[in-house]
DNA sequence: CGCTGTGAACTAGTTCACAGCT
DNA sequence: AGCTGTGAACTAGTTCACAGCG
């Protein structure tokens, strides 16, 4: 396929499509259909087959897709055949389970490095034996622990000044689960995970409706 | 304003309106343009327009919005003029986590029962006093509690189990914290939030840019 | 004069429908 | 025959540009 922008929806659905085809490994299943994976993924079939037409042909016609060879295909789409290296600011509750959460790490994501602010948690050894670091040793140590993406979890007020030190940090992308917008230079990109906003659909919803 | 379909990207924008607004308010700023109010969201200044317009005119021509009256207006809008019931599934780190985190207490939103699988964990009280129900209690405690949203931390591969259970107890709406999708009839509206879709978001764009 | 409210123009994203392989 | 790959048609959402009002 010629050259096009990639709708930023697909890299999402890839993420989701990959999933389901994990699910299917699990079941055996050796190939699998546009139709049969856009009902697993709850989308229309011709989605799947134009977001993978962006990037290659996947697929063999009168077929569809075997299971194994597309998850493969989908996951070097999405950079997904490295281990990731994280860098954690705010070690509260929601932190501390992030880092617990073994899914990250099942999928590719390894932390390696935290901070906080507050003084009397600095030295003080997470679950996993890992150290609490000073927020002002975060340039050196994201540079020493080779961090690639930062994750905020600290209170919106702060969240923002955070995310100045890993952009001078030279992170290229922030996970922020502030609830807050931040604002970061063009060769920085964030992710926004807001549950409070998903709250306020599903409350919008329920009023409306 | 004529009817008209409300996009969903309206109303999540909405809510991030209203966590601007309130910053605003912290700072005393009594008014506040479209075109201000946009650089704090990072959106376009006719988008915010257009979002208030579907619900109805807000504003005084040459001079803005009031603040106060416009986060009132957007939370009334958005249902959140009252306080809204929580039920959880799954305390596992993140569970624990969600139902310390004030956030939620502070925008109306309250835990009035928690659930899970593993029979170790069920009588044990929480931090806040609240007891762990078994799942087969989900229904009833739904009902007693006036449990309105029901909230997924469990593993994906029982999400939708506790989905069913869900909309058996006559719950309209879910959050979903598991990386999987989850059908729901359509009366049952479904939010997902997945951190590692935006995580694998942040992968891809930092594999190809 | 300045800023909102809004039809019109534009842009992006999704779905259809069928050609093209296997 | 069956399912993918894809141009074309359609639908949705965003931005422009200016009329309308304070």
């Amino acid at each position: 396929m010629k050259f096009m922008k990639i709708p930023a929806a697909t890299i999402t659905r890839l993420s989701i499509y990959s999933r389901a085809l994990e699910g299917l490994i699990n079941e055996g299943a050796p190939v699998v259909s546009s139709k049969r994976l856009a009902e697993l993924c709850g989308v229309n079939p011709a989605q799947i087959r134009k977001d993978l037409a962006y990037f290659g042909q996947f697929g063999v016609r009168g077929v569809g897709y075997y299971v194994k060879e597309l998850l493969f295909d989908i996951k070097k789409i999405l950079g997904l055949n490295k281990e990731w290296s994280l860098a954690i600011v705010g070690m509260g509750n929601l932190g501390c389970a992030l880092m617990a959460h073994e899914n990250f790490l099942k999928q590719g994501y390894r932390f390696v490095a935290a901070f906080d602010a507050d003084p009397m948690k600095i030295g003080l050894k997470l679950a996993n034996g890992m150290p609490i670091n000073a927020v002002s040793d975060l340039p050196r140590l994201c540079r020493e622990t080779g961090a690639e993406i930062g994750v905020i979890c600290t209170p919106a007020a702060v969240a923002q000044e955070i995310a100045n030190r890993f952009v001078e940090a030279a992170i290229k992308g922030i996970l922020n689960f502030a609830p807050t917008q931040i604002q970061a230079p063009k060769g920085c990109k964030v992710e926004n995970v807001d549950f409070s906003v998903k709250l306020d659909n599903l409350a919008y919803h329920l009023t409306s409706a």
